[in-house]
DNA sequence: TCAAAAGTGTTTTATATACACCCATGT
DNA sequence: ACATGGGTGTATATAAAACACTTTTGA
């Protein structure tokens, strides 16, 4: 029974994976491209959505298979799909984007056969399909949405500083932050667990960990709580 | 040349509707399906997506052809693909969203031979699909939204009182605003532009009509001005 | 003249900003 | 003892919240 007589666009997914370096450094997993089109050049991580997965899990799959990497924060993007973008077929991609933290654990740059590396945002280089502007509006996503969703905690190590925390929001809102008005408010929101635990291995006066109670957060976020820096 | 050896999805698009009646209600149209599957069962409106148009042209179309819509508001919701939310057939669909005035242009809400209608939020009977919970995905957007972006005006006509504009947010935040202090904030942003019009046709004493400043907006916008309510 | 909504300022309270020094630790 | 980042409080400025009456107009 041909219930649809119109020829079908492919569907893809494909996955920004951001990352923070030890530097507290934004960064981009790309893959360089072993089959064509667009062989040879970078792009984001990403493949065909199978008939019998969800949109999320396929996302989830790719990444697993290009990159190693499992367990993330992961959320959709924006789908993408003009007509000139894939120069073989009308292919439409579903985006999403992974928070992922760099800082205590090492994400292997390469898998496979397949070569993969981490960009700084100033040297992403030309990607392949719109692959640049998927990106740019995946940039505009987290700038935009570290303000007032706590999505920042993704880039760090489960455990971390106030001040590692602080560098991540004058990283992503592109300012510097004052530091005790930063602690004062963060502080505040009463979000924050201390773990009684010390930073180690530092060659000065160790700071507090901490870590963010999502449990309490989900809890006031329902009572109408907005997070916000 | 074959270069895909999945099966595809079938790819459709829908189209949220939102208006606000004359009294400030907000409401959404939903057609009444005339073919299966759901057939006889209240819908978004929505489609297959054609090989030679983007994702957006088609939401456009699909809006004109089944509920006569043109020149609004639309912006792209969210992207659906969970495994059994078709019947027939695997189907992902791409949501929009669109914003339209109902106060001064009567949105015919029956188009051709299929019934369509407007239905406040309290009213939302079982739909097709899994349409009810796109729906709560675009209820929940809008009122997220506009607090932090001028989408409101979308729904006025392009001239407004600003007791009509403080209705709306009152609407859609769910709780009352201060008069005094809410026009305070919003000619404190100095991007209501005074018509030196007035309302006519009230009982009463007739309120100005304003109007907002697009252009202005984004140029401020750009310098990085926060619209906030 | 009455009803109905428009329009308008000031005080109080809460939040945001600006700012500098001592502390703890490892080398 | 010194270098490095950790940690802390107060005063000022700005923004939000609370609050009530007069004005205009058509019926």
């Amino acid at each position: 029974m041909p219930t649809y007589e119109y020829p079908r666009p492919a569907l893809t997914v494909d996955c920004i994976v951001f990352g923070l370096d030890a530097e507290l450094k934004l960064k981009v997993m790309l893959i360089k491209r072993d089959i064509p089109p667009f062989i040879g050049q970078w792009a984001i991580p990403g493949g065909f959505v199978r008939i019998d997965e969800t949109l999320g899990e396929a996302a989830l799959r790719e990444l697993q298979e290009e990159t190693g990497i499992r367990n993330v924060f992961l959320e959709q993007l924006y789908t993408f799909g003009d007509l000139g973008r894939d120069p073989r077929d009308r292919t439409i991609t579903v985006a999403y984007y992974a928070l992922i933290n760099l800082i205590d654990q090492n994400i292997h740059a390469t898998t496979d056969a397949r070569e993969a590396n981490w960009f700084t945002l100033t040297q992403i280089p030309q990607l392949a399909f719109d692959h640049n502007q998927i990106l740019e509006v995946a940039i505009a996503r987290i700038r935009g949405k570290i303000r007032y969703q706590p999505i920042g905690f993704e880039l760090l190590p489960t455990q971390f500083t106030l001040t590692q925390l602080q560098n991540l929001y004058e990283t992503l809102l592109d300012r510097p932050l004052d530091k005790r008005n930063f602690r004062k408010k963060i502080l505040g929101m009463d979000l924050l667990i201390d773990t009684g635990k010390l930073q180690s291995n530092v060659s000065h006066r160790a700071a507090k960990l901490y870590q963010f109670d999502q449990p309490k957060y989900l809890q006031l976020k329902q009572k109408g709580f907005n997070f916000e820096i």
